[in-house]
DNA sequence: GCATGATCATGC
DNA sequence: GCATGATCATGC
């Protein structure tokens, strides 16, 4: 009987869907392939059932799993979340980017394609405080990405990325980039980093991946909950991209008022511009929770540009959970994971002669460097706040004064109330020093509205 | 004028 | 009832 690495995909499909209702600790148990048990600990939970389940060494990397099946092995992790919906645990890491050759390449050609274009996925749930070995395997899903539907999207990520290696730019690579394939850094920590073709810089050192983003919706897909999610592509061939820009240059020009009369729509809301652009798409949801946008990880965000080219706002997150924040390392804090894989896609309204304009778009996601100076110097600060219950500063006519850092103190973010009122709280975990507090008004993180200003210089 | 605290309308 | 995207209001 062959085994191993010589499995073929019929064999590959068997062991996996017999693999499927079983933890780790069950494969394990089993054992049915002879392997060498040395070194077994190494690695995490894929090498495990790699190992025992298939039969497979750690190999060298540079082929699939199963050759000449040229099938690639993924376990990976879904969780649930609040809300009782399935979300992708982790990115799902491929291959490490070859700066230095894999830029010669088309992308059929590319190492990338050789490697990953047949992936077989096992999923497995995760959840919290519970033993590694215990995590059960519930779903398996061979991938195999040259019938994919989202293919061309994923080729132009890939080209997206090589095209930065070629400008001599493979240090200014980020995850937040591109749509689906990714390139995440990969390496013990910010010092690994290598030589890159076009330029004596060196370049953190990164693999190709699926994004979390794009792990979650096939988490949502082939498990479930996938059913409610709206498409912004509906009955187009366009890429997603192509349909972005017929949709700003159909609405490019027109004001506020003309946009409402349009789409018939009579509000008041703060909110009004972001109604308008879920309309623009043709989208009854918010444009933030379409399929595509979810995906990609794309947040949109509208802007409005006064006529003297100051930006009023700042841009507001979802309100924090003090009793979450101080569950966290900076490391793995929400805010940290959030920026660096988010692409912000601000829909621009431009003040003239009264009226707000819609201008068009502006894709930016933030510098790791401001990431990991200024934005990390804030989360520490509220951190603090909250887990020491120094949050009120003052009190004078009813007005608390916070230590939360300001927008004085930090130019990149800052911490403010986000919520219907004063009185809309959330629980603390220790209480505040001051006022005795065990609860507080909510709050959120901004982006200083100096801070992007610049960004948006070509519309003024 | 700016920084900060507070609040609004909507949709599910 | 609540989360969200966003803007308002006020004192220094």
């Amino acid at each position: 009987m062959k085994k191993g690495r010589l499995y073929n995909k019929q064999e590959i499909e068997i062991i996996s869907k017999s693999a499927i209702g079983k933890s780790i600790e069950d494969i394990m148990n089993e054992e049915v392939v002879t392997i060498d048990n040395s070194g077994v600990n190494k690695g995490g939970l894929g090498q495990l059932v790699e190992q025992y389940l298939f039969g497979i060494q750690n190999n060298s990397e540079s082929e699939p799993d199963f050759m000449p099946a040229g099938i690639e092995l993924k376990v990976t992790p879904y969780k649930r979340i609040k809300g009782g919906k399935l979300s992708a645990k982790e990115r799902l890491v491929l291959n490490i980017i070859n700066y230095m050759d894999e830029w010669k390449n088309d992308f059929k050609d590319s190492h990338f394609w050789f490697k990953n274009n047949t992936i077989q996925l096992l999923w497995y749930l995760w959840e919290p405080n519970k033993d590694n070995k215990k995590f059960k395997i519930t779903h398996e899903k061979l991938l195999e990405l040259a019938k994919n539907e989202d293919l061309e999207q994923i080729e132009e990520d890939w080209n997206y990325i090589i095209q930065k290696i070629k400008d001599g730019k493979a240090h200014e690579i980020s995850e937040a980039d591109t749509m689906y394939l990714g390139a995440c850094t990969k390496g013990a920590n910010a010092s690994s980093k290598r030589e890159q073709p076009f330029n004596d810089i060196l370049a953190m050192q990164r693999a190709f991946c699926f994004k979390t983003s794009y792990m979650t919706q096939l988490v949502r897909k082939y498990i479930g909950d996938y059913s409610d999610v709206e498409k912004v592509l509906k009955g187009t061939k366009d890429t997603f991209n192509q349909y972005v820009s017929e949709v700003v240059n159909k609405y490019k020009g027109k004001s506020q008022k003309e946009l409402m009369r349009e789409f018939n729509i009579d509000s008041k809301a703060k909110n009004i511009n972001s109604m308008l652009i879920s309309r623009m798409f043709n989208v009854q949801s918010k444009l933030a929770d379409t399929e595509e946008f979810q995906k990609a990880n794309i947040i949109p965000k509208t802007i409005r540009i006064e006529e003297n080219g100051r930006i009023k706002e700042s841009i507001s997150f979802p309100a924090f959970k003090y009793t979450e924040l101080i569950n966290q390392n900076w490391e793995d804090s929400d805010l940290r994971e959030q920026l660096e894989t988010t692409k912000y896609m601000f829909f621009v309204f431009k003040k003239t002669k009264g009226e707000y304009i819609f201008k068009g778009i502006k894709l930016w996601n933030m510098p790791e460097t401001d990431i990991e100076t200024s934005v990390m110097e804030m989360w520490k600060k509220t951190y603090n706040a909250i887990s020491t219950g120094n949050i009120v500063k003052s009190i004078t006519n009813g007005i608390r004064k916070t230590n939360f850092p300001g927008m004085s103190e930090n130019e990149v973010c800052h911490v403010r109330p986000h919520g219907r009122n004063a009185k809309d709280t959330a629980p603390l975990p220790v209480a505040d020093k001051l006022t005795g507090a065990t609860k507080y008004t909510k709050h959120c993180f901004w982006i200083n509205n100096k801070y992007i200003k610049d960004l948006f210089i070509e519309f003024n």
